[in-house]
DNA sequence: GACAAAACCGACTAAGCAGTCTATTTTAAT
DNA sequence: ATTAAAATAGACTGCTTAGTCGGTTTTGTC
């Protein structure tokens, strides 16, 4: 089966935002990427804002998969296992960090954009968190603060990861380890509580 | 004395762009809100983007000065200083937060902008960083990474903190120095090593 | 006060863009 | 085979917008 012409579309916009923003991409530049029709391209998005956020849902679920993956089917999921799926995933999908980068201060979403599995992948990592404050081993912070941290130290991470050379990344992965560790959990605290 | 009609462009341009973004902003409301005409704008700056460089060299330098800002005369620049220099400055400036935000992963800007200021803080900052590795204080992780980790942490910390009622944001302040000083310092290390 | 230079004004324009419209082809169901 | 619906095409349009231009006012200097 090939691919459809909306999975064209999407795969085009994705790699021009990525280079060129939001605005340095126009919809005819998307559709002549796609090797689409304009007519096309409005068949398949009502406006360019829709195909926008069609492409900003489609990304942050795949993310949010990715985070939730289990690699170890022994394993329950403790934070340094998500951490590492999460900067893998970002480092093998460059342009879909550039995208959520992008996203991510772009003031081009005003309202809310509902995503439930983004709300599951939140939601886990909240009861995480909390459990580890309950146990001693995460600070006694705001989640929300928690969250942001977490966030936003993955995003420069794996912009950092990605710009090394190939042979540098898993290194860097394993060491960026120990800086979200740290920050947010108590020091001295048994990690492996966590694992809990 | 009055402010020059410059000022006024570039106060406005702020104002708009933090609300609406660089593309939903036009020159044309620029010089509106500034209470100018639009020739009086394309006379101060050649293009819009010229505007956007020069208002982003001037929030960037400001900044750089609030970081290197000594308060306590004794001191010999802490990073802990400069931390809660910097969150500051940028809770007390929301736009201007909002702008470097905006700025950070814009794509707006092409080429690199020449910062001496911004060299500069960098600098002192790299130099701080490599003497605390060097005495065992900071985790001896790449220079680069640790820049880039300090600077997301500091935005991120700073629109958590922002968005906090007045009396709760001293406080958070305060907590967020330990995230930090945990991130990229190594456990255990006495941390007062660093003011040296 | 005369003169030039700089600052300022706002109507205007040329280009670029999102989105439309009508016509054509493909798909799928009966 | 027939037919309706969905998908595709691409020329076209109306609006928006960055930037211009000729003219006017302000500023500073001798």
């Amino acid at each position: 089966m090939t691919k459809s012409k909306r999975t064209l579309i999407l795969d085009a916009a994705l790699a021009l935002f990525t280079i060129n923003g939001f605005h340095g991409t126009t919809t005819a530049a998307i559709a002549r990427e796609a090797q689409v029709a304009t007519g096309t391209l409005f068949h398949h998005f009502a406006t360019k804002e829709a195909l926008i956020e069609a492409l900003y849902l489609e990304v942050k679920k795949e993310f949010a998969q990715a985070l939730l993956q289990k690699n170890d089917p022994d394993s329950v999921f403790p934070l340094t296992e998500i951490w590492v799926n999460g900067v893998t995933w970002l480092v093998c999908q460059p342009q879909k960090l550039a995208f959520i980068l992008l996203c991510s201060h772009s003031l081009y979403f005003d309202k809310k954009i509902q995503l439930a599995i983004w709300q599951e992948v939140l939601g886990f990592f909240t009861q995480l968190l909390n459990a580890g404050i309950k146990n001693g081993t995460i600070k006694d912070l705001p989640i929300q603060y928690l969250l942001t941290t977490c966030e936003s130290i993955l995003l420069s991470t794996a912009s950092y990861v990605y710009a090394l050379p190939a042979e540098d990344q898993k290194a860097a992965i394993n060491s960026s380890i120990s800086v979200i560790v740290d920050a947010i959990s108590v020091p001295g605290a048994d990690i492996h509580l966590l694992s809990r």
